[in-house]
DNA sequence: CGGTAATCGAGACGGTACGTCATGTCTTACA
DNA sequence: TGTAAGACATGACGTACCGTCTCGATTACCG
């Protein structure tokens, strides 16, 4: 989330402005909060620009001067909750990676109803490409590098070999996660995220593993 | 699409109606083809009922006295072209059941973009909890139950022990494959799903395989 | 005012519509008398469109549908009030025409602030020529050519030469009127009709009369 | 122009400021001449004091700082070309103080687009009473005073009764210049001018002219 | 010659209205 | 009764100005 420069998203600038009126913290601010609260409650399609303005106490236009569409308003309401989220540590096996970088998102995802928006952003995401790049950069893609990471860190250790295949994996483990998500036919609790990792590091029918 | 009786959604009613004008035919499948077109080229955001109304040579209200809502006849418009998906047979093993019943789906994904327009539906669904009930019934379920009827023929052959966490199981490999699907940040290709059950069968890291 | 065919203006389709809903007559004349209530009240730079849908209990588009622009709305409404002035008959003398043809201008222009609607009129037409042309047909030119065949037909009598400079002599008049409708600097009461009439007549220092 | 002491409208201050930064003779000037020239190409409606500030490379706070709103600037910009016109002379005669006078308001009126501009501030100070005032006494009154002067040499010499109707008649010359240049249904040509002075002195059936 | 104060550029802000668009309902006349 | 045509209320859209308000930077007079 951090490190915007351009009012493409609603970060805040980096380079101080010469001159002019100072961007309103307090506008800025309210503006995500109401775009958060709203989002849950009655989801993105629900909500309204008009209705934004009205809860934070802001004109539309500020609005439009800092983001382009409400969907990118919404991503940004998105991330400022979902990016407090502990940086995951090595644990030293795949495994133990893996949970601790599923866990906290599973955790989040069952707090409130992201499904929802998540899938409206997904599915925004697949109809204009410009907002699929800020999708991607500011939401999925730091999740997933952070677990491609864990890999290449097991595959060095000698925990898994090198020709793992790396990007199936993650297809395979977010996959389920977002397909849970997404879909809401079942629950992301912990116990799935456990079950998870097991089956996907095991495989479903575990050559090994008796029974 | 067989088999509704009601018009909640576009179906064919079953009882003859008893007088007055009988339901255009023509309408119906020109409502259904513009409806498709429309869906495929732009996605469904973009696609009105004035819009269709206009392509099939048809009036709004006649779209609305049949479907009650845009995504009720997306959805129609789409199992109308999935559905002719040949049922798949029983190949005797878990690993063949599996391909047989993904790569249809793998290249049916890829033949035209509809992978914008689930993610729309899937969204709708998780404001919508009625159209949920239907996008479950009429897409989602019945492909997940002729996979998840898969895992039982192999558990009833011994292939895979009776403990065999299915739901899990079916979440991830839908799951990756809606996860491509919905995401777009890689191909759903056949290779991707000769690798995928490959991994979900071994598991990431196979006991066996070399180390 | 009658015998408008296009949506260009607000008037009623002649020919009727075959199929379709028919236009709303109530709606159509609540438009204009809020039109021209809230015109009369507060200037036409004043009221807007929401205010006026909102009064007439119609919705804007129902108003867009009909006229282009508030203008047009404003003038029809100032049309419908103003054409049922009586046609004036002929009198038998120039001098008695232009009194008939005047004064009613005068009594109607008096009884309410209609200055200030007709001075935004005029203004319009200077910017948008094709309102103009509109304003031109619908307002001014009715009147002017009422007048203009009353110098016809002064003409024909033999009153005045036939060499008279009608057009200058009916920018005079007129010019004298609108000057004070529009400017507002004095009223146009009965007796300044009288005697602009008068001097326009006779000119300001008639050679024969006594004083 | 000069003699204003507010900063009601765009004069410069009289009594020199105790002391702070002078004003920008070089913004005062860049402000009127920008727009003078958007009033002129576009009309005052589609003047924006925003496009005023850019062009002039002025801030808006700094016309705000001098003029009220955007009709008193254009009032202002009006009257720094109108009121070039040199100060007509004694001719000796009624007539020929009358052409002197509308003579070269008619040159000024046909050189530019100004009857817009005309008509929109008489539009505006029909809605708005303080700018009634401030364009009668520094647009309408100065002209009309000196040909009510004229009026009043004549009556001193004899040359028309001192029953004459002065204002009836003054609103006649002006009213039909004004027609023209509001109106815009005719050109206020030289040839208008010396027409319009012979029909209102003479009258329009002159008792002398051949019948 | 440093302090005080009015001015200027830049531009963010709350607000209001704009004109357009899509939804879902309703009405009318035809088939 | 089903349908084409289309008018309608509703409400959100994204834009454009308005007039106000901070900012920091620039002058000039004045003590």
């Amino acid at each position: 989330m951090s490190g915007g420069d351009a009012p493409a998203n609603g970060d805040r600038p980096i380079a101080a402005p010469r001159h002019g009126r100072a961007r309103s913290e307090k506008a800025h601010s309210a503006i995500l909060a109401a775009a958060c609260e709203l989002l849950l409650q009655r989801g993105l399609a629900a909500v309204s620009m008009d209705a934004v303005a009205a809860r934070a106490g802001v004109s539309k236009a500020t609005i439009y001067r800092w983001w382009p569409s409400k969907e990118t308003l919404a991503l940004d309401a998105l991330c400022d909750e979902w990016d407090v989220a502990a940086p995951v540590s090595d644990t030293g096996s795949l495994q133990g990676d893996l949970i601790g970088l599923l866990l906290p998102v599973a955790r989040l995802a069952s707090s409130r109803p992201y499904g929802r928006v998540i899938a409206t952003l997904v599915a925004e995401a697949r109809t204009d490409a410009a907002f699929a790049n800020l999708y991607d950069s500011r939401f999925a893609d730091p999740r997933r590098e952070q677990a491609r990471a864990a890999f290449l860190r097991a595959i060095e250790r000698g925990e898994i070999p090198a020709s793992t295949k790396t990007e199936v994996a993650l297809d395979l483990l977010y996959g389920a996660i977002y397909h849970r998500l997404l879909h809401g036919h079942a629950a992301v609790s912990e116990k799935f995220v456990s079950d998870l990792v097991e089956v996907a590091m095991n495989g479903i029918a575990p050559r090994s593993a008796g029974r």
